[in-house]
DNA sequence: TTACAATATGACCGGTCAGTCATACCACCC
DNA sequence: GGGTGGTATGACTGACCGGTCATATTGTAA
């Protein structure tokens, strides 16, 4: 973790450093990440850097850690209510999660990929259930619970369909944005136009109709636009 | 692409260098493999190196045709011919492929999954057309033939579905190798046993099945275990 | 003003990197 | 033997890397 003399810095000092590290992790893997990039671009000594910080990989997990806060204020501005939702509609507020982070804040969105990259994400054993859990568990509770609401078919295997969902919520972002945006060059960051936002919300709903009529247990067949 | 000096090489001095090249893009992305690590390995002098290829991309490329070759080898093993298939059993094929690729070449599939990160991988747009069509456009006309054939849903976007099944391809592999491979450690390369066969093979019918009911205009819905 | 601790600095170190090149080696023909 | 063209070699260059450290600067309290 950082130093006291660091978080002791003046603030304009501190969120320069940071800004410059995360354009750094977002175009490098951390094992490609250079700390002479880092001191040159935020205009201090290298020496300094390590008064603020013990090694890169010091520096890598504060930013991880503000990558966390962030995507937990993502998570909260949403508008569903994580509360009393729906088996699918709390997995489309998971799946929402990860497209609004992506288009808020890119950089931090790449540096997740990279992470993801790196860390091979397949899944663990639970040492006390004997269990696999798929990535961080999210996604293999929610099919559990999903299972035992009756809204997720009992045959579906949890551990895989939560591997599936996974790569899914880490690669669908990037997709979203990158097809939506190409169309309005640009606006990179931030935040969509209301035609975009609808083409994106479109494009989402799509996916959420293909693994909803996948894992349901009684799945609503979507109408087809004509008839056989 | 490699010089002629390097095709006069002696096979076995040419095979040992493919095979440490191998290693170390398997271990290592391109931008971070290393030359003199090759060199080193394969007991060549650095300037052999630079008489048999321009530079570490050079290198790369004929590794990746090597691949290349070898998928297509994987890919005409498979039982299933590659004519007259359904469309779902055609998914299947090319999943499959996936997977056997990952079982019998776990070293060059780790290549793969390097290049798959590095590259976007998203989607480009078809000059011609001006149609998006997703990765190296075969989920995208597998899909537009399934929509043609009343197999697949018309509601279904294309390109969206194929840029899933594209990220699925890339990730269930090794995912399924490994949950599978804990099982019995040890047997890292090469083949199944016949057991570990049969759990891939159950697994993998269950990916199939969630896709099919997600995907098809007309899902046979699979039979749950109890009724509600 | 002095003293002392906290902080800032960049030259420097040993290491690795990709790429070069003078030299040596070797097979073949005259 | 002498010449020639293809091949092998590893020392060398200049650049960049992470990390160190003696020195300089600054802030603060006496």
């Amino acid at each position: 973790m950082p130093t006291k003399t660091y978080h002791n810095l003046p603030e304009e000092k501190r969120l320069k450093i940071e800004e410059v590290a995360i354009a750094e992790f977002a175009a490098n893997p951390l094992q490609s990440a250079s700390i002479n990039a880092i001191v040159k671009n935020a205009g201090i000594a290298k020496g300094s850097f390590y008064q603020y910080f013990e090694n890169i990989e010091d520096l890598y997990a504060h930013i991880s850690s503000i990558i966390s806060k962030k995507k937990i204020e993502v998570i909260n501005s949403l508008p569903l209510d994580a509360a009393n939702l729906d088996t699918f509609r709390y997995l489309r507020r998971v799946l929402q999660a990860a497209v609004e982070f992506q288009i808020r804040h890119p950089d931090l969105a790449s540096i997740e990929r990279f992470r993801r990259m790196n860390s091979n994400h397949l899944s663990s054993v639970d040492p006390e259930t004997g269990e696999r859990v798929s990535g961080d568990g999210r996604f293999h509770a929610f099919l559990t619970q999903g299972i035992l609401h009756d809204d997720i078919a009992t045959w579906v295997d949890v551990d895989m369909a939560a591997f599936m969902l996974e790569i899914i919520e880490g690669g669908i972002a990037p997709y979203l944005v990158e097809r939506i945006g190409s169309k309005t060059p640009g606006v990179a960051s931030g935040a969509l136009s209301p035609e975009d936002n609808r083409a994106t919300q479109d494009l989402f709903d799509n996916l959420m109709d293909i693994l909803e009529a996948g894992l349901a247990r009684e799945p609503q067949i979507r109408k087809d636009f004509y008839s056989k």
